[in-house]
DNA sequence: TTAATATGTTCACCAAATGTTCAAAATACT
DNA sequence: AGTATTTTGAACATTTGGTGAACATATTAA
């Protein structure tokens, strides 16, 4: 379920998509034109795929493309565009638009359907376990890594669980329990100091970044962005 | 990249071929029975491979394979059928069901991949890369070995598995279990030390390129380009 | 200001993960 | 059937990481 931008001129094409696509559970939002498209992307911040046709009035699909990859907060939108010919198609190809997907009309609804669920997998599983960046600090679950700059700074298994640990809970103070428990497991009887111990280490190695972590005292530790 | 059918009545399998397949790039559709795979294939007409379950409610893959053949439109379609026991191949073999290959359960999902992959390359359907190199080391999918500095360098059956799954994951830190479960099958329950064995043999055979295999400490491993 | 408490820091010992070797078991080949 | 090859995991070696005691420093309370 995700909220899904449909943009095209003929309200035939635009019904036909919102109702398939409604019926998965997505909640449709519909423009006429790219004017409306791109009015519509900056009043919804929670937009999640946004669907072009090329050949629009006012504004057409490329432009609204170019449009979403320029802004900071939509650049990585995934953005599926629809064309009417093989010409079109060519041209999504030859300029390395920087759409996701394309699909080419007359299209199988159904086909549409299964492209997008693709895209949103694929998109969700981006936000989730892709590189979270804090200015110039990388968390790559994809590679395992935590980057400083660009480079690998190394951690330890329990530091980069540890670290992990943070990022799901950025901005939430954490208790010396919560992070044995979270970190260490449920059943571990360890001394609450060795979490401090940790905490070091892993500000050593974040760097400039170490006093992201801050220290709650007389609770535990908060990871701020 | 093809639009293939995969009909199975257990969901876990279906994800897993799913799965796969979508990362090879295919958009997949799915069925959960008999009945569901021909409604998809009557509504679409650019379905370019139907994998299926030989047991399924309602309808046995047997039941849709013959459906397929019979249609003007359909007769054609590359269809690879999935057995769970010999028996049922005796029956594939001797009723000539005319069914284009077979897997039999349980079955390791980068074979499942590499027999799609053989069909769609029969059926004409266009398909790149099948040759992948990084500097000498040539990862020849057609020949079905590994070069480096144009020399086969003889990797077994295992290694050579291993060496695919790395190449379509290269950059991505595996686990070892997801490692055993992509190369040795999702039901294999062998000891987890038996991938650095086999890591330990492939780097030994890939020389100076044996480093690109990196281990990431309290995870798994992960190949670098 | 002093005592009490909490957190920072260091380090040596122990534990755990991975590398490596090998021989038995499984598999493929003839 | 017999032989060769491959796979496997146990056993041992090596490397790396985790741990908590001990001491230092900072903060708070009295």
């Amino acid at each position: 379920m995700a909220v899904i931008l449909i943009a095209d001129d003929e309200v035939r094409i635009r019904r036909l998509v919102a109702d398939f696509l409604k019926r998965d559970g997505h909640t449709m939002l519909e423009a006429s034109n790219g004017e409306e498209a791109i009015k519509l992307i900056e009043q919804h911040g929670e937009i999640e795929l946004a669907i072009l046709d090329v050949m629009m009035p006012e504004k057409d699909g490329f432009s609204v493309l170019r449009y979403i990859r320029e802004q900071e907060v939509t650049a990585r939108l995934p953005v599926m565009m629809l064309t009417a010919r093989a010409e079109e198609l060519d041209q999504l190809h030859g300029l390395q638009s920087g759409a996701d997907d394309y699909v080419t009309k007359p299209f199988s609804p159904l086909v549409l359907c299964a492209r997008v669920k693709n895209l949103l997998l694929r998109a969700g599983k981006n936000d989730d376990a892709n590189a979270h960046k804090f200015g110039e600090l990388d968390i790559d679950e994809i590679r395992h890594e935590v980057r400083l700059n660009g480079e690998d700074i190394g951690l330890t298994p329990k530091e980069y669980e540890l670290m992990i640990y943070f990022k799901n809970n950025k901005g939430i103070a954490l208790s010396r329990e919560k992070i044995l428990n979270a970190v260490w497991g449920y059943d571990y009887f360890g001394d609450l100091r060795t979490v401090d111990t940790h905490i070091k280490k892993l500000r050593a190695k974040l760097g400039e970044y170490g006093s992201k972590i801050e220290t709650v005292r007389g609770y535990g530790y908060r990871f701020e962005v």
